[in-house]
DNA sequence: TCTTAAGTTAGATATATTCAAATCACATGG
DNA sequence: CCATGTGATTTGAATATATCTAACTTAAGA
């Protein structure tokens, strides 16, 4: 993961190197977890090249439109974003909407017929239900 | 799923039945699809007793809580919500951002290790990739 | 009926996303 | 080499979405 692996995986995804789409992708594959837009711009704004909140969201739709970030699902409200190949599944808390990493297991893929011909690139469980904290809560109530 | 049903409901889960939350509960329990809360709010109040925007979000974040609505993932930018028992998983489009759904088949629970004290009420799987009219295009390219 | 915790409201505010216009990078022809 | 056309990229401003505040109202049990 050094500049030019960079380069290369936005070149290889049809999309032109420019400092504050290199910035976002760079930040992206050295960060654990699943920042929100908002927290890649004002991280890659900490660093020089100043880039507009927008170019921060055009460049995440083209990353992931390319298939080199993934957006993971519901968090909340914003949409966030994960470059790195760790895989797990989320389960969110219907009570106090936090989101916790569940450790990854196979999941099965869909019937053939009804993914038509549709490209299916990941797959990601969100499992629903009470934290550890607001079950424990609600049982003492 | 009559006016009693929906009463029992919102008792059961220790809520107040109120003209706004009885609406909010009746329009998701007689509705398909993944309405956001803005076209909740609308709808409901088409109908007579004229409720806030905030208190359709209140309402909607109250029956989220407990357990009588889902929340359902990502689907797209605003928050989208779902009371009719009907499973399905969802196939989002990378490129588009379109929201498809795929035919409901069980898919396994996670290691009760990694479930802890949670307490699990659903769970659904979320694919990502190309939609066919997306896939279709690239190809072409 | 009375009490009161739960619920509702308009408006203000915060947060998230998109748009139209300006700018820039690159290829091509002079 | 430089001018020019073209499409990609960036940007500030506008819009869309969500939440909060603080005053007010109401459902439901005693």
């Amino acid at each position: 993961m050094d500049a030019d692996d960079i380069r290369r995986s936005l070149e290889g995804g049809g999309l032109r190197c420019t400092p504050q789409r290199y910035a976002v992708m760079a930040f992206l594959m050295s960060h654990q977890g699943h920042p929100t837009a908002a927290e890649i711009f004002e991280a890659v704004n900490r660093a020089d090249p100043r880039s507009s909140r927008a170019t921060t969201y055009n460049n995440l739709r083209d990353l992931v439109r390319a298939g080199l970030v993934r957006e993971v699902a519901a968090e909340g409200r914003a949409a966030r974003f994960d470059a790195t190949g760790m895989r797990h599944h989320h389960f969110i808390c219907d009570r106090c909407g936090n989101v916790e990493d569940i450790e990854w297991f196979n999941v099965p893929r869909p019937a053939s017929r009804s993914l038509g011909k549709r490209v299916l690139r990941q797959s990601e469980l969100i499992l629903r239900g009470l934290c550890t904290t607001c079950a424990a809560r609600r049982a003492t109530r």
